[in-house]
DNA sequence: TTGAAAGCGCTAACAC
DNA sequence: GTGTTAGCGCTTTCAA
């Protein structure tokens, strides 16, 4: 058996084809009987309207389009699931790709969306998809720029302050004490690495004496902290850092793993950690973390409402919300 | 500027819209001159297909639905990323949706699904849609089960043995000696939550004087966890369990933040606890968590080749593939 | 309040 | 190797 149409609805109600997308779509256009009598023929027929169908002759689909870094990263479902219900309580769906900070992967994502025609796009960036994204604006795909600030601003974004945020952690590591930091992240063409680590480098600048390290990973991942960490533990005493500073709380916690669970190293004592994020899981954590919270879940939605509204209206001026990071201070630094 | 259609691009190249057609599906069919040429005009008009317009004339879309029990729980985020890389192999791409536990938002993706004709769903019930699924197969929908059997058997299925792990849990944790266990999980619709309860009720027949208590919470995330942890605290420790039994990993991360970082009960020496799908975060906790392991990649990834199996001929027979889950042991447990 | 008909963009069958 | 054309299922004028 294959899917009734219209067509076979129509003919069933024995009214028209028109009629029968009249009860799907203004029904209060219909007189009351015959919507009944459309009504039973579609239940009769198991009749699923076919969006495809109907997305070609509207023009557009009902959805948006999520691009995000990493699927694994518990900020980012958070933030996912708030823009889900963002979008939902507009009458949209949200299609989500993670790009697992590969360009390829974007682009990849962003060709799907443009030829579903998704109504507009929610993305954090890997590469500088910019101009890419100014001609799908053309053609009536908007894009809001999320846990990022546009390179060129005339893209709205939705972002935490991440300079302050990598400030914040610095600034406390410095002020319990530690002189040697190690800036743990990568790759650094994303731009949160790059900003968390440029105020890092801010604060540390304001203290003689007090040095900074960057150790370059591959991705924000606990397989990657884990294997950095090795490193670290390895080398001799004199040359370890007194402090690490984690890109996001994924990697702080496999440098745990392998710090604190494998190398022995005492944590705080020797080694303070700071990561980024505050996952659900920093605060449960073998050592608890002291990280950076950001608001994912009002990132998400706050990003899914400005899309909405330019997808509304393309005149709009792009607005760039920015959002304060705020410290919360945990064992794995408290000593 | 609105979006080039082939008919556009047929005009620039100077030849058909067949033709077009022809050089995006089967350019092998086309002189190597016009390819050339109408390539070029394609490149100049930025033209995109307009998936909604082939997949209307194909009959259906080029994509699978994935409907988790949660999103927030890396089990599912593991399993869906397997899931996406096995279609992409494929050239297929996945939606994926969460019900969150919630068959109102289960029936709401599978609608969804339907009106996007996707060629099949993979997914992890909560309800019993088995009607509903033989209805979309009718209509060459397939669907397959995952991390969860059938009920009827007349769907494929792909999932790890939830009673065996159970039994593993608590065979363990009697084997060190516990007598009081309680097993925390829910709701208990969901059919994970009752098999590995009933492995554990299996195992503790066996056994003489050990009792098992359940404790009902009203979803597997770390909050209920959390809630479920604070009663058992404020319980005399004459009627405390020595041993809990999570139904999932994030259920015993909330447990372990309620009893040992606010309650202060020594675990496992008070109280032993095993989670249940070892994700990455059980062994970075703050007491290394014991848990029942399960293949969640090979699980996606297996559901997926299946499905698209059947997609293809839907006449095959059932299968039904289930692995054999592992138990991991950590200090949670050790004592 | 309802019906008839055009057309969204694409693919595939068929003709040349 | 290329062109012509029908038709997928839907919404939306326009007329009755």
């Amino acid at each position: 058996m294959a899917s009734a149409s219209v067509k076979d609805v129509a003919a069933l109600a024995r009214v028209s084809v028109g009629t029968v997308s009249n009860v799907l779509n203004r029904p209060e256009l219909v007189a009351p009987e015959t919507v009944e009598r459309v009504t039973q023929a579609m239940e009769k027929l198991s009749y699923v309207r076919n969006e495809a169908a109907r997305q070609l002759r509207l023009g557009h689909s009902q959805a948006l389009g999520l691009i995000t870094l990493s699927g694994g990263n518990p900020f980012f479902t958070d933030l996912a699931t708030a823009a889900e219900d963002a979008a939902a309580d507009a009458g949209f769906s949200v299609i989500v790709g993670n790009s697992n900070d590969r360009k390829d992967r974007e682009a990849g994502y962003l060709s799907l969306f443009e030829e579903l025609r998704v109504r507009g796009v929610l993305l954090s960036p890997v590469g500088d998809p910019a101009a890419r994204l100014r001609r799908m604006r053309d053609r009536g795909i908007s894009a809001v720029l999320v846990d990022t600030v546009s390179t060129d601003s005339s893209f709205s974004s939705v972002s935490v302050d991440d300079v302050a945020g990598g400030a914040l952690a610095a600034a406390h590591l410095i002020g319990s004490g530690r002189r040697r930091l190690a800036y743990v992240g990568g790759p650094i063409e994303i731009r949160q690495v790059r900003d968390r680590l440029a105020g890092a480098r801010q604060e540390v600048a304001k203290h003689p004496g007090v040095t900074l390290e960057v150790v370059d990973v591959g991705a924000l991942t606990v397989q990657e902290g884990r294997a950095a960490g090795a490193v670290i533990a390895s080398r001799p005493v004199s040359d370890r850092p007194d402090a690490v500073f984690a890109a996001n709380d994924l990697l702080a916690i496999g440098l745990l793993q392998s710090l604190f669970i494998n190398g022995r190293l005492a944590i705080p004592q020797e080694i303070a950690l700071v990561g980024y994020d505050d996952i659900q899981f920093a605060s449960a954590s073998v050592v608890p973390l002291t990280s950076v919270r950001q608001p994912s879940a009002l990132i998400g939605r706050t990003g899914v409402e400005i899309l909405l509204q330019e997808a509304e209206d393309p005149e709009l001026q792009p607005r760039h919300v920015l959002y304060q990071p705020e410290l919360v201070v945990r064992e794995s630094s408290a000593g």
